[in-house]
DNA sequence: TATTAAATAGACCAATCAGTCTATTTGAAA
DNA sequence: TTTCAAATAGACTGATTGGTCTATTTAATA
């Protein structure tokens, strides 16, 4: 059986995910979990700290996991971008729900500054990686500002309306971010 | 003095922009209204009734105002697009807490259907005059993706990290969706 | 001036909030 | 087997939540 803490951690990831963080109650984690509150708050001395836990432990990976990309140096890094923009369309949650660190940074950052450092820590590690990646088969222009741009319109297009939001329209969206990063190839 | 009803929506319209839906309790407006629930409770039924009529009077028209192109025919219509992004460079509240409506739809959309359909009604109506703006100017592509593309990438740049926001930032960021849209010129 | 509905006023409600506290159980080390 | 900290268990707290209810005041109309 998987140890109460990190059962802890997986719950309120996927709650706050789709709740957000004042959508999300500790009742509701308690239920969902099948524990009683002696042991979360055994584990956490408050939601907060819950939650910042919940940021560097679950969020901080499995944003690498989509930005982690393959050191492969027989193809041009665009194209590796490209790749991993492409591979987003995939996965459901996705789609269905936004990018889960910018539904998070929209609702707490503005209020909250501890959330604020630990979002914006994980942003810019997504950033230089990408800075990183395109370093050297990229045109003469701003790297930093192309990565931010290249994230900010995918996280943007993953945003918009729920209610229409499929694989197909994300393909037909992004396609025009694909032409632009196309065009700054050496 | 204001109307009690208008006082309200424009009390609401703020408190949530900010803090949203579920970080704005009924105290908290009554509050800033100075106002006791009885008032509050005679114009609306609830606070979702409330908030439903803040995205109908106020964030839609707020929304209009930002893409409501000038129909100046000597133009080019790519460049009364590229203006209004400019604009949006000088709404220090939109530099500093993104845009109202796709921060609501973040928090709302995915929890309920009837704040789902009020947005995706707004949304529908931006990309549409984008559409029918762009139609005459622009080389033989997809413009409804177009159209989508612009709105997620400035909506995605302004939602980026609140402690490095600013104008600066805004416009490098936004500055390769200009030379895309640049592109795209007949 | 009398009537009446709209608006203001705020006490009150049950439910829920995050968090505390004490008691008990578990399991590993001595 | 004894010891003792870690973990589980859940009753309980004060504050706050969204919302109801009755009473009073206001202002327009008859």
């Amino acid at each position: 059986m998987q140890p109460t803490r990190e059962k802890i951690l997986d719950v309120v990831f996927e709650l706050i995910y789709i709740y957000g963080y004042n959508g999300t109650s500790m009742s509701m984690i308690l239920k969902e979990c099948g524990i009683p509150k002696g042991s979360l708050y055994h584990y956490f001395k408050s939601k907060k700290e819950m939650v910042l836990a919940v940021i560097k432990e679950r969020l901080s990976p499995r944003m690498d996991l989509f930005y982690d990309f393959a050191n492969d140096t027989n193809k041009n890094s665009i194209d590796v971008l490209i790749d991993a923009i492409y591979k987003i369309a995939d996965k459901e949650q996705l789609i269905t729900y936004g990018c889960p660190l910018n539904r998070l940074n929209q609702e707490m950052s503005p209020i909250d500054k501890d959330f604020e450092e630990a979002i914006t820590l994980i942003y810019n590690n997504i950033r230089d990686k990408i800075v990183l990646l395109l370093k050297n088969d990229v045109i003469n222009c701003d790297t930093q500002a192309v990565a931010e741009f290249t994230i900010a319109s995918v996280w943007g297009t993953l945003s918009l309306s729920p209610a229409q939001s499929s694989k197909k329209r994300y393909l037909s969206t992004i396609s025009a971010l694909i032409t632009y990063l196309q065009s700054l190839k050496k």
